[in-house]
DNA sequence: GATCGACATGTCAACTTCGACATGTCGAAG
DNA sequence: CTTCGACATGTCGAAGTTGACATGTCGATC
């Protein structure tokens, strides 16, 4: 289960409440782990009974303000660098480009300019983050971004040539 | 629900037994969906049941080849060309290197060194089976392959970077 | 003819995830 | 003063996934 250690990273970065996490669950960490609210809110609730994070402060509408404790920066550790990481992969995209040489040409044509627009899409938006973030003064997340800046171009590239291939 | 057009997928390529599919799963779709052969076997059972596929043929030790039926065919069009892709991605190794630059200098050089070396193999697992392929005389999966033998390289540039930037 | 590893299928309880429902607050604009 | 959208948290049944248990066959090697 990488959710409860993907909270954990996240407010090691800095405290958040649940709502925030769940928000960069749909931004940053979007293309590496989905998580809703539904699944935040228990797993914070969780993780404090651990010992692994803490409410550090209430705000307004009855949020409230995770930081991790040094259990958790402990444990958060102890996963990274000795539990053998699990490669599985779920990428409902990834299983759609795999299957795409066995449909009709034209099919195959409509699928490519539709996963060309969502992915020159991303670029620009990783460009856009890239901007706030050095501009910010930079982020942990930082080399993150540059390796999707890096392999983005590339997919785009392929998805490019298999439609002019089409033509060709 | 992915696994259910993934299986249709592998075997509007080619027909297949349950057991087959599950290596399938486990070798050149690894790294789109992974899936258990406690799930396939149950899934081969709905897709029948719906129409998609149909036992074409019984083997040794109660083996029984599956093949895509025409209403199967339609179903993976339609599900590739007219369903909006679900882009959640849940990928254990990429929150590790979201995570990782939260970690002191010395804990991040030993994941950096596993995750090159597993980048280096998964390179030269890639490389082996393009040489199959081409010698094989090609595969609609191919264009998959030579994907991954463009975004394989990059990241193992970008690992090393970072590995370079912990010395300098 | 015994053993062993690959082939082959199946079930099931525990766990994780999804999507809908539910509830309420706060600030801004009309 | 009302409305609306963002903020904020929560639960729960249904669906999907995991890992262990279970069972048996076939061919090759000793």
């Amino acid at each position: 289960m990488s959710l409860r250690h993907a909270v954990l990273g996240l407010l090691a970065s800095h405290p958040a409440t649940g709502y925030e996490l769940t928000q960069k669950f749909d931004s940053s960490l979007s293309h590496a782990w989905h998580a809703s609210h539904s699944q935040i809110y228990p797993e914070l609730g969780r993780l404090a009974e651990s010992g692994f994070v803490e409410v550090v402060g209430e705000g307004a509408r009855g949020s409230r303000t995770f930081a991790i404790t040094d259990g958790g920066r402990a444990e958060l550790s102890r996963w990274m660098v000795e539990v053998e990481p699990t490669r599985t992969v779920r990428n409902e995209t990834a299983v759609r480009w795999f299957l795409l040489f066995l449909l009709p040409p034209e099919e195959q044509r409509v699928v490519l300019e539709r996963e060309l627009a969502h992915t020159a899409a991303e670029e620009a938006m990783l460009r856009e983050l890239d901007t706030v973030i050095v501009e910010g003064g930079g982020s942990p997340f930082h080399p993150t971004v540059t390796l999707g800046l890096r392999t983005l171009p590339v997919m785009r590239a392929w998805l490019q040539e298999q439609l002019d291939a089409l033509d060709g």
